[in-house]
DNA sequence: CCCCGGCGTGATACCGGTAACATCAAGCTC
DNA sequence: GAGCTTGATGTTACCGGTATCACGCCGGGG
């Protein structure tokens, strides 16, 4: 344990031409236990193996992307991180990275500048990533950076992109608002430039028409809450006319957490007044007041298959299905 | 624009060696050049410039890497993305890094769990990082990781590590309580053996102490909203007893916001029966309800400290102050 | 007028893995 | 048993920047 330079020593780096020596091979051979190769004999993997244990051998990521042309990086493009969604995603994707042997690097992003986002994309290729992912995309996101790196393996987490379940799980909110007894149903809507609103807001049509209902009205907003308050007002106004909606669907659950807020300071009460159902699942919606009905996604799904597709490896087992969680802010329609 | 190899073409990758035989100059100018060397002719800069331009050059960071010996990035570890703070913290690490020219490496580990915090570091450093930051470190950790990676620049957010302005911060929400006229202040910390949680809970010590008034009730939880909601039962039952307290200072708004829920459902009124503050001003905690008194940190200003602290760089400007955001859920004691 | 020092630039080697190819022995095929 | 395949390993060169040292030129001091 004690050894001579366990401490001041400027322990000069180790590579797999010391391991090599040590272990009576060549760096070669040591490379290819380093990568999980065939063709090594137990024996010499073993004694390979103690030699890099023996000198803190750790790999040097850089040389091995200069050698191989590919850094077993995914870079992914992120952009709100006070947004729950995207959080967690990037949370999600370091995970199935990881377990897949894969890396991540993150940049930020101004999701609505495209210039922010080649920006991101372009310091990201610097650092040599194989691939993007792009969390919750711009509507003109995508096409410009399929466009412009063309070739490179792009996809996305949060939109419809690989078969994301966004639209299924926004049905899941209207049908159930609709078995409560729910026919004019509203909605807020995520920013329609962002793909990730297109899709949920398309589920919820699409559930609209196969329920025979109209569309309802339509507000959206820019995910925040402070973006759900804001349109308490004119939402409480249509809920209060004759013919208003007695239901709201919500895009995510920072809007719903706004929009009840603001709705029960301007006295409608939820869900006496109106029903009003989320998106996400965050973690403190179930402390929100009256706690929130959401749908929960399968992030930790969507991020492998999102890994799985950039690496081009076999597709990993499908993402669950959403699942709607039904609590106090949703309730039948006053008689 | 509309060059033959616009399209199909495998483009080769362009190195500096191609820039330099179109700029007609050596390799090695050509790095001066995107190392902002002094010493070029502005002449040649330009020629070197356009060339890199024409060719679509981008510097490859792991040749780099693997000649200066250094990354240029520096390896975050993170635990809980669903937690406010942490999620905030990448972000502002990246950008303070990137306006430094630096980049970061994003690794999240259980941060109660040495060994899985251990093994993000090696993650990290055979990346080739040049230094790590602990988001919201474990008591263990830093201690942990300081030995076993001696030598190696390590900060962390979150902290007092650095003089982080937690203790500030905290007791700035008890100077509120007490300016209300409240004598009796209990406390949801956060995880004991988290440095976060105690600089926050010494801050309210201190400023109990020197508002002349006593401990109080004290209880903990793992700053999730569902560990705020957890103790509901015991702080109401607290309150409602003979010197029970009559403000709660919490750890962060999560925990706050599970607390007032479920304070509500248990039929104790905040801020009536009880005054609660949160910490971090989450960016919904507006909307709580009632709206959350909290705390805001300059998270921005405290990783820009952090970032120029692992990589030596001089001293940016000191982040600004904590500032207490007071809304709904303090009021003055009940007469 | 010569030497010195700094500026602008070029030539070469090297960082630490790995791809590609070579080598050599053992096991098979016929 | 010659010829071939396969397994296990070694050799060499290369990836794309940059550290380092070298070189020619110019202006100024003595």
């Amino acid at each position: 344990m004690s050894e001579i330079e366990s401490d001041a020593a400027p322990r000069a780096r180790v590579g797999v031409r010391d391991v090599a020596r040590v272990a009576g091979v060549s760096a070669q051979t040591v490379s290819r236990v380093i990568n999980d190769h065939t063709s090594i004999r137990p024996e010499t993997r073993a004694r390979v193996l103690e030699a890099m244990e023996r000198l803190g051998y750790r790999v040097n990521n850089a040389a091995r992307a200069l050698g191989t042309r590919t850094t077993r990086t995914v870079g992914v493009i992120a952009s709100d991180a006070t947004l729950y969604g995207p959080s967690v995603g990037i949370s999600a994707l370091e995970t199935a990275a990881r377990s897949a042997g894969r890396w991540i690097a993150t940049a930020y992003a101004e999701a609505a500048d495209a210039a922010s986002v080649v920006g991101a994309a372009e310091r990201l290729l610097s650092q040599g990533v194989d691939g993007l992912i792009v969390l919750a995309p711009h509507a003109a996101t995508m096409p410009a950076l399929a466009t412009a790196y063309a070739g490179l393996p792009i996809d996305a987490l949060h939109t419809d992109v690989g078969a994301d379940r966004q639209a299924e799980g926004a049905a899941l909110a209207v049908d159930h608002l609709v078995a409560l007894g729910h026919r004019r149903i509203g909605r807020v809507a995520g920013p329609q430039d962002w793909l990730e609103a297109r899709s949920r807001d398309e589920g919820v049509d699409h559930a609209l028409r196969s329920a025979g209902l109209g569309e309802g009205p339509r507000w959206s907003g820019d995910w925040s809450a402070a973006a759900g308050a804001a349109l308490a007002g004119e939402i409480a106004a249509a809920v209060r006319g004759a013919d208003g909606p007695t239901a709201i669907v919500v895009a995510n659950d920072q809007m719903a957490l706004g929009l009840v807020s603001a709705l029960r300071a301007a006295g409608v009460a939820v869900p006496e007044d109106v029903s009003v159902a989320g998106f996400d699942d965050n973690p403190d919606a179930a402390f929100y007041l009256p706690a929130l009905t959401t749908v929960r996604l399968d992030l930790a799904g969507e991020a492998r298959r999102a890994v799985a597709a950039v690496f081009g490896m076999p597709d990993p087992p499908a993402p669950s299905s959403p699942q709607l969680i039904a609590r106090a802010s949703t309730a039948a329609p006053r008689g």
